[in-house]
RNA sequence: GGAGAGGUACCGAAGUGGUCAUAACGGGGCGGUCUUGAAAACUGUUAGGGUGCAAGCCCACGUGGGUUCGAAUCCCACCCUCUCCGCCA
């Protein structure tokens, strides 16, 4: 959510940034609604300073057995007339809100301006794409043919969409998870959580999910509560409605979870294999900092997510996403696009942003500077760390033989009971 | 799921229609006095939101409604915590 004061003192700034989006965003129809609850505002105000007053006079006024009936009459009207207002008020307070709610975080400057994901530009590159000596398998084939990815049994339990892992299968999925989570705690920083995989309205409405993006998640019947699309909910939600302190900056949190998303938009696109399921794995990496350390941090949470790849010893990209492809909250994201033979080009396995005070403002997520007692927003900022069905799909493709085993990175091998290769 | 109790500052807790929210009373944290040092004692402090240039004003007693001139206090709904019972991995 952008900060209103910021709209209303610098409304040529923001109209710029967002028009870098493409899109048409109501910031003049904010300033009106906000004009207008500002005058509202102080009217009402000063009504409920002269209610105050009076009441408080009223106790005098019968102890001294003084006739009230006059000032009582004056005040149910003067209540009536607050109780309207306050409805007024109250009526601006949510359609601003909800226009706030839908309009996105303002690019970064630094944000490459683009239509589409084709404008993204290419940072860096780690490693080259295996030539293969003979012709590769996709993991859609590999996994089945080894025996330790079962489609069509998902399909059978649940629908399309759904992976069931199968003994060595579901082994190497633990493995990845395991070997993630260790790398990010003991060398990275982030302390592990294991948090709940479904959260309520306020914490979707905290990091952005909603209430724009309501149909791409699953939604439980009776209950009001969301499967996380994301631990970046849960993880970014711990601290909602906080105020930290400065001492305890910046807070680095991992966790996995199992991920839900309907992919409702999808329909058709990547349909086989494990790129593209309505629950998959991953583990994510969020940051709380300072302000003034926020794009630092996006660039270290980044390397984090990058060393998962660099220990797996599997070829990837790391592109800046241009402002046509940019996320509905992000203000700077890069993605890690892993290399996949398969697609026959680099496929997105991490996306790493920073938030600026766009999600804190909705989660209400604060702390206090030590200097001068000050409590402001702090910045967000998660990337996965990485997801992990399609660094599986990646570990087949990118490592498999041509009799049609899998040779098991050597990071992953302890966390194998040793196995050095699948089938 | 059933029955009961409760949600007030950093923590405990008082307040049950106006004289109690700049929130009693404890405790904790931080600072000071005293002390060789510490303890004890005494003493100060402990900083949410909106609006406004500011003074100020308004809001904030779990959340949202209602009654009333006036609600922490009365009524309704919901959320959460605790105790007991039932069920259960």
């Amino acid at each position: 959510m952008l900060d209103i004061r910021r709209i209303r003192q610098n409304p040529e700034e923001v109209k710029n940034l967002l028009a870098r989006r493409h899109g048409d965003f109501p910031i003049d129809q904010v300033l009106e609604l906000d004009e207008e609850r500002r005058k509202t505002l102080n009217q009402v105000e000063q009504m409920k300073a002269r209610q105050n007053a009076v009441s408080k006079e009223i106790p005098r006024l019968k102890k001294e057995s003084k006739d009230a009936t006059e000032v009582l009459k004056e005040m149910k009207e003067l209540s009536t007339q607050i109780g309207d207002l306050d409805a007024k008020v109250k009526e601006l307070d949510e359609k601003i809100k909800g226009l706030l709610l839908e309009i996105p975080n303002t690019p970064n400057k630094d944000v490459v301006e683009g239509k589409s994901d084709e404008d993204n530009v290419e940072i860096r590159r780690h490693g080259e794409p295996r030539k293969f000596d003979f012709e590769p398998k996709a993991h859609w084939d590999l996994g089945p043919d080894l025996d330790i990815l079962d489609f069509e049994r998902a399909s059978k339990i649940t629908g399309a969409r759904f992976t069931m892992f199968k003994g060595l299968g579901a082994k190497l999925e633990r493995a990845i998870i395991t070997f993630m989570l260790d790398l990010h705690t003991s060398e990275h920083g982030y302390t592990e959580m294991l948090t709940p995989f479904m959260a309520n309205r306020a914490s979707m409405t905290g990091t952005g999910q909603l209430p724009k993006f309501e149909e791409d998640m699953f939604h439980l019947p009776g209950k009001d509560y969301f499967l996380i699309p994301t631990a970046e909910v849960t993880l970014t939600n711990i601290h909602r409605d906080e105020i930290l302190e400065e001492k305890d900056l910046p807070l680095l949190y991992t966790g996995y979870t199992p991920c839900f998303r309907q992919e409702a938009g999808s329909a058709g696109r990547d349909t086989r294999g494990l790129i593209r399921n309505h629950q998959f794995d991953k583990v994510e990496l969020v940051k709380l900092t300072r302000p003034e350390d926020s794009y630092d941090a996006l660039e270290s949470l980044t390397a984090n997510a990058e060393e998962v790849l660099k220990r797996l010893n599997i070829p990837y990209r790391v592109v800046m996403l241009s402002t046509g492809d940019l996320g509905f909250s992000s203000a700077k994201t890069y993605d890690i696009e892993v290399w996949m033979p398969s697609y026959n080009r680099y496929v997105e396995i991490s996306s790493c942003s920073n938030f600026e005070d766009f999600q804190s403002r909705r989660a209400n997520l604060r702390y206090r500077r030590e200097d001068n007692g000050k409590v402001e927003y702090v910045h967000t900022l998660n990337g996965s760390g990485l997801a992990v069905g399609r660094t599986f799909a990646a570990i087949l493709e990118n490592c498999q033989n041509e009799d049609g085993s899998i040779t098991i990175p050597e990071a992953l091998r302890p966390y194998m009971g040793g196995i050095e290769r699948i089938g």
